[in-house]
DNA sequence: ACTCGTGTTAGCTG
DNA sequence: TCAGCTAACACGAG
């Protein structure tokens, strides 16, 4: 489920959605769809085309053009905790979002939240069990900060200590940083060998340094391998769970109001 | 049967 | 203003 290396992989998917007209849109799921009404996103964007397919942190977005050639609004899709885009017509169909697993559970067609229909008859699904899924016009991109993979060392320092909170939550915020969910947080901590809990104004320079490189090194080894259940540290989360690294039992608790998993031990 | 969760956001409290 | 909590969404896993 997606943190920012699934969602890049839906974005690839949602290129195959690019530069076909549409013919219908079914927005009429008004929790996935809001504050708009049924209707709205469907009239919005009517035989146009989306151009583009861009993402920052977990939120993609799509810039469009509408049937007179001119630009359109830009279209917001975020997939929540669960949620999978679905790209048909061309050349075949390609799914992304969440980590592939098979398919034993039913497909219920009351989970596709949102349909773009394209005239070749081909279409875009956002699948979405839990509902968690977000789909807007003109998303707020200002409110998110920069993407976790293009960040700079001085920018993330900077971010990162601003305030006062628990280090994990502050790497949850998406508005310091966008893309690092639940499991990446862990994963990255878990690496830079510091206690979530920590408050950020706590952390001295080689900690900020240790941070960074690790929040690096477990983006780039979830992308390389599929997505962050890959982690390192991320197996080990259960009550018989030790350190990889050092053996000691692994703790679990709430921090930013989220599970959370660390060693014992290492990031004491 | 019951609790929890790889996410976000509005609304509230201290 | 900041930080933390709750509810809402709806389903599968343990």
């Amino acid at each position: 489920m997606p943190e920012l290396p699934e969602v890049e992989s839906a974005r690839r998917v949602l290129e195959g959605a690019l530069d076909r007209e549409i013919a219908d849109i079914d927005d009429t799921d008004d929790w996935v769809c809001r504050p708009h009404r049924p209707g709205d996103i469907a009239k919005a964007l009517a035989g146009g085309r989306l151009t583009e397919a861009h993402r920052r942190g977990k939120t993609m977005w799509c810039e469009t053009v509408i049937s007179d050639g001119t630009a359109g609004p830009r279209l917001g899709i975020h997939l929540g905790m669960g949620g999978r885009l679905i790209v048909t017509g061309g050349d075949g169909e390609r799914a992304g979002g969440e980590p592939d697993r098979p398919d034993r559970s039913p497909r219920k067609p009351e989970w596709d939240r949102f349909t773009v229909s394209f005239a070749d008859g081909g279409r875009l699904r956002l699948f979405d069990k839990r509902r968690l899924g977000r789909v807007r016009l003109e998303p707020d991109l200002d409110a998110l900060g920069p993407d976790a993979e293009d960040i700079t060392p001085a920018e993330f320092r900077e971010r990162i200590t601003r305030g006062r909170s628990a280090v994990k939550a502050r790497l949850l915020d998406q508005g310091v940083l966008a893309g690092v969910g639940n499991l990446l947080a862990d994963e990255t901590l878990w690496q830079a060998r510091i206690r979530p809990s920590k408050p950020v104004d706590e952390l001295d320079a080689a900690e900020l340094d240790r941070l960074y490189r690790a929040l690096e090194r477990s983006l780039a080894a979830a992308v390389r391998n599929g997505g962050v259940h890959t982690g390192e540290m991320i197996g080990e989360r259960n009550a018989d769970g030790a350190c990889p690294r050092c053996g000691a039992p692994m703790a679990h608790g709430t921090v930013g109001g989220r599970s959370t998993w660390w060693c014992s031990a290492e990031q004491a």
